[in-house]
DNA sequence: GCTTGAATTGAACGGGTGTTCAGTGAAAAT
DNA sequence: ATTTTCACTGAACACCCGTTCAATTCAAGC
């Protein structure tokens, strides 16, 4: 019978992928050196290659486990109603899950180009599946003339980077609630879509 | 009487900043080794500490100088009208600047964090200096009745990251002309700001 | 044509990189 | 109690890093 991994020190296989997410969003991709990994794990480096095949797959897998995550929890939401109700469960789902998980966002939007390309295309294909979720609410609302917007691509991508943005300031404690926030982008969005207030 | 730096091989000192810039925004200051640099630039790698201190300050220099120039301009332009036109006015400059400039605007925004601190704070200072600029046209809206924002401080970082994003995706000759994405974006930001259309 | 002086080279410095792998030692299985 | 198993170490590999500096080279001034 085989002892799981890690039996000994009872340290790695997820500590290793999380504490590899905590310090690529800290320093970057390129500069966390395996060594540096493996000495907050509690490891040699060597021993790093027993949990990943090397250090763009702990990169990639990141990025794309945030990725699955995140269309996985929006299709576990599946909003009903009309195109601007549809709209705020979007604003309200892509700031908190976001605000949940500043690190691996901070990683899917910053290291994009240190991926292969190989690596690179997958990423990109989930977050283009990401948009077009929003895209089809933008595309509903002005089949019902319940929204207007200019070009339903742009407004796609003016709403998708306002959101995001939230997480370059955003802290739990601050000034403002979650909630507040949230309420107050819900607005800003709704607007920005020509949603009757 | 001195020779200017350069009369040898006529390469060096803008070169070095453009050349640098370029490859920071295309491979990340991380990973721009100052011997790809000087490569690039027709020189040894020696060569170019006569025209940087080091490779900190090539990276801060470019951050700097775009941040700069950017204040300048908008200074240089200093719109007249009531707040909803100056917000417009902003928003196609933002748009326009940071059209004309991928490579710094690209910087600017992923290599913060390998600024040492006291650079960071410096290129800080410089962003929330242009950011209040922004914030002053969407107070001056509230208080003429112009404009409804829910929260001056958000709206100003909405409408930043909003306009900021077109440049993860624009690209001269692409299905919208330039003039054309500003008066989309101008819709979005002036319905997003409460401006009466 | 010679001297001067600085732009540039190229080697060296001390250190870091991702990755591999023979060897070790302790826990599990018998 | 012994054997087996395998997580882990630690050294090595080949290479790259930013930066320094004595030596070289070449154009300008005389």
């Amino acid at each position: 019978m085989a002892r799981k991994p890690g039996s000994r020190a009872e340290i790695t296989g997820p500590k290793l992928r999380e504490t590899a997410l905590r310090l690529f969003a800290r320093d970057g991709y390129a500069a966390v050196s395996m060594r540096q990994i493996a000495a907050e794990v509690g490891v040699q480096a060597g021993a790093l290659y027993l949990y990943t095949a090397d250090k763009q797959s702990l990169l990639f897998d990141a990025m794309s486990d945030h990725m699955e995550a995140l269309l996985a929890a929006w299709q576990a939401e599946a909003p009903q109603g009309d195109a601007p109700a549809r709209l705020e469960h979007f604003a309200r789902f892509h700031i908190r899950f976001h605000a949940a998980r500043a690190d691996a966002v901070f990683i899917a939007y910053m290291e994009l180009r240190n991926l292969t390309p190989e690596n690179f295309a997958r990423i990109e294909t989930l977050r283009s599946r990401y948009e077009a979720e929003l895209e089809g609410i933008l595309r509903a609302g002005q089949d019902e003339g319940t929204l207007t917007v200019p070009d339903i691509k742009l407004a796609t991508m003016a709403l998708i980077a306002m959101l995001t943005g939230v997480n370059t300031w955003f802290r739990e404690g601050g000034r403002l609630s979650r909630d507040r926030v949230e309420d107050i982008y819900v607005d800003m969005v709704l607007k920005a879509a020509g949603a009757r207030i």
